[in-house]
DNA sequence: GCCAACGTTGGC
DNA sequence: GCCAACGTTGGC
């Protein structure tokens, strides 16, 4: 039986990989992830076609620009063995990978970016990890309700206002 | 650019 | 195992 569908929120700075870049690319390896709790989330339970709101994280506004869709399950994240690379670890090893990563696909370009603030200002968003302070996690679970209200909010922000 | 909040590291 | 020092994240 497969398992539930779950939603996720993923941080990128859009200066190094924006939601205009994963269009463009049709689709990316999420590498790079050093924080356990992230990676853990990616290893152990993102599934194909779970769906993911794309957070610019470091941006003006912040906020959710888009969707996309895991399209490949965890696999080690290869810039762990790569000296050359800013991602890389001198403890991991080939047989005892320590970073994993998934593929995402491109989904959806919002029109405008569901702002940081307007997340905030909605009371049916409440309780997403994102509002709050300090919250760096930057693959975060995200309720099925949540991900609906962003999606609504993403699709009416262009067509509907003035 | 600032800096608060957080995670990791390493000496003890 | 504690915790100070350090590095990073990310909103502002």
């Amino acid at each position: 039986m497969a398992a539930k569908k779950r939603y996720w929120l993923m941080k990128s700075e859009p200066g190094t990989y924006s939601i205009d870049d994963l269009q463009r690319d049709g689709s990316t390896c999420w590498e790079g992830v050093r924080n356990y709790q992230a990676r853990n989330f990616m290893r152990d339970e993102m599934r194909v076609g779970d769906e993911v709101l794309y957070y610019h994280s470091n941006a003006s506004p912040p906020g959710v620009a888009g969707l996309a869709r895991v399209c490949r399950e965890a696999y080690p994240d290869h810039t762990q063995f790569d000296p050359s690379s800013k991602y890389h670890d001198p403890k991991a090893t080939g047989d005892e990978p320590r970073w994993f990563m998934v593929d995402i696909e491109h989904v959806e370009t919002f029109d405008d970016v569901v702002s940081l603030e307007e997340i905030k200002a909605d009371d049916r968003l409440d309780g997403m990890l994102v509002r709050q302070r300090g919250q760096r996690l930057s693959i975060q679970p995200v309720e099925a309700e949540h991900f609906r209200r962003i999606r609504t909010l993403g699709r009416r922000a262009g067509a509907g206002r003035p």
